[in-house]
DNA sequence: GCGGCCTGTTACAATTCGCAACAATTGCGA
DNA sequence: TCGCAATTGTTGCGAATTGTAACAGGCCGC
């Protein structure tokens, strides 16, 4: 399994390099930024695992920012401020943040947060779960097939399945293409790009989604794309 | 659904009682402990979401009680102690609490963290349908639709969402041009900000603003936009 | 009211995406 | 080894979205 990925954003360059060697020295694969603009633009290139988030920036509002990622990423999100006040710390968790420290910080405690994280998100790797329910459909990962509501079996291929995999695992999130890249180890190339909707189009051939009007794999031009249905695994 | 269950395990019954109060105001069920030989009683017969411990324990080493409890009780675990050095937090963590507070402790606090854990470990209760509503409008940013007051569906593309959800996210507030850039990543460029301009008209067209008296999008004149209208997000 | 600057809007061009047809690759059995 | 079938990447073109340019109109100081 990859080592987990850790996003760092803060104005103050020590701060980040920090963060970053103790991390990495503790077996993390870290991204630094210092603006939450360019934060943003390296979300939609790879999704972290966790953000390490500092309230204090020049060019942002924080809390707002830790607010959206709470919705959308699916990261933990872990404040660090320099506002110790109660009242600080309660909105910023209130606000969906999953970790709250305070400045100054020893950097072992931060790994050892970031761990206890990862260890409630990451269930079991082990036994991960071979089917999805989903809008009707039962997608058995085990044996490469779709199973409607009346039976009828379609099988996918290992392409497929795995673009599937990946929209069931993040429903309702938008997914760009340079994390589906990333995760499926294609090198973000010329003409790969190209492959990518050519997996995504046969996919949605085989769940019958109307072209005119896709209701479970939805395109956002220029972003990527989301996938809406609810998904039970099991 | 069922109120969260809180077991509580602290030797100074001041300390459970002030736990508990706060707990039970914020609406979790509670059952407070002395010792630890009636808390593992209490754990067979219900097994709570969340076990706050003490570990200055008269009867037990807390910190093995906690590491028992990681392994075998799947609660959320958090620890509760007067001992604030960084190492003993770091072993609390890694012999598997999920978050560790110190005393003195606000209540306040110790239920936000409560709150913060919980809303992890239940899968999709938190997956609300991110939407907000305004003036007759409600704006769905998962599904890029707007629907109107009569049901019509408009649907509005990622360029038009980002624009839409700055204004929601401030009404009533003045938002400079520049703060519009800098947050949709564009460089204020010479000309990109046209494409600012472009943006918001198409977004007015869609919400069917009188181009001659908009009401919802104002234009002011050298400072940038206000976004009038009462907004509820949920 | 006049002129310069800011903004709205329209038409056009560039980028991004969907898809069908084709080619390359892999796997398998005769 | 050869050939066939299934899978998957590649190419090319049309469609949708978005940025850019150009022009028109409004706002403000004079």
């Amino acid at each position: 399994m990859k080592p987990p990925h850790v996003a760092i954003l803060d104005d103050e360059p020590e701060v980040r390099r920090m963060l970053s060697d103790a991390l990495e020295e503790a077996g993390f694969r870290t991204t630094s930024y210092g603006r939450a603009a360019e934060f943003e633009v390296g979300l939609k290139r790879s999704a972290p695992d966790v953000c390490l988030v500092d309230l204090g920036l020049p060019d942002r509002d924080g809390l707002a920012l830790v607010h959206r990622l709470a919705l959308e990423s699916g990261a933990a999100i872990i404040i660090i401020s320099g506002r110790a006040q109660v009242q600080d710390r309660v909105t910023g968790l209130e606000l969906g943040a999953d970790d709250y420290i305070i400045k100054p910080f020893d950097p072992a405690e931060v790994v050892a947060r970031i761990r206890a994280r990862l260890r409630k998100a990451r269930p079991d790797a082990e036994r991960a779960a071979q089917t999805a329910r989903f809008a009707g459909w039962t997608a058995h990962f085990d044996r490469y097939m779709l199973v409607a509501a009346d039976g009828a079996e379609v099988p996918f291929s290992h392409a497929e399945g795995e673009v599937l995999r990946m929209f069931l695992e993040s429903p309702k999130r938008l997914i760009s293409r340079a994390q589906m890249q990333e995760s499926l180890g294609g090198a973000a190339g010329d003409s790969f790009d190209r492959a990518m909707d050519v997996r995504i189009s046969r996919l949605r051939t085989k769940l019958g989604e109307d072209p005119k009007n896709p209701r479970l794999i939805k395109t956002i031009y220029g972003a990527g794309y989301i996938f809406l249905g609810d998904v039970v695994w099991g």
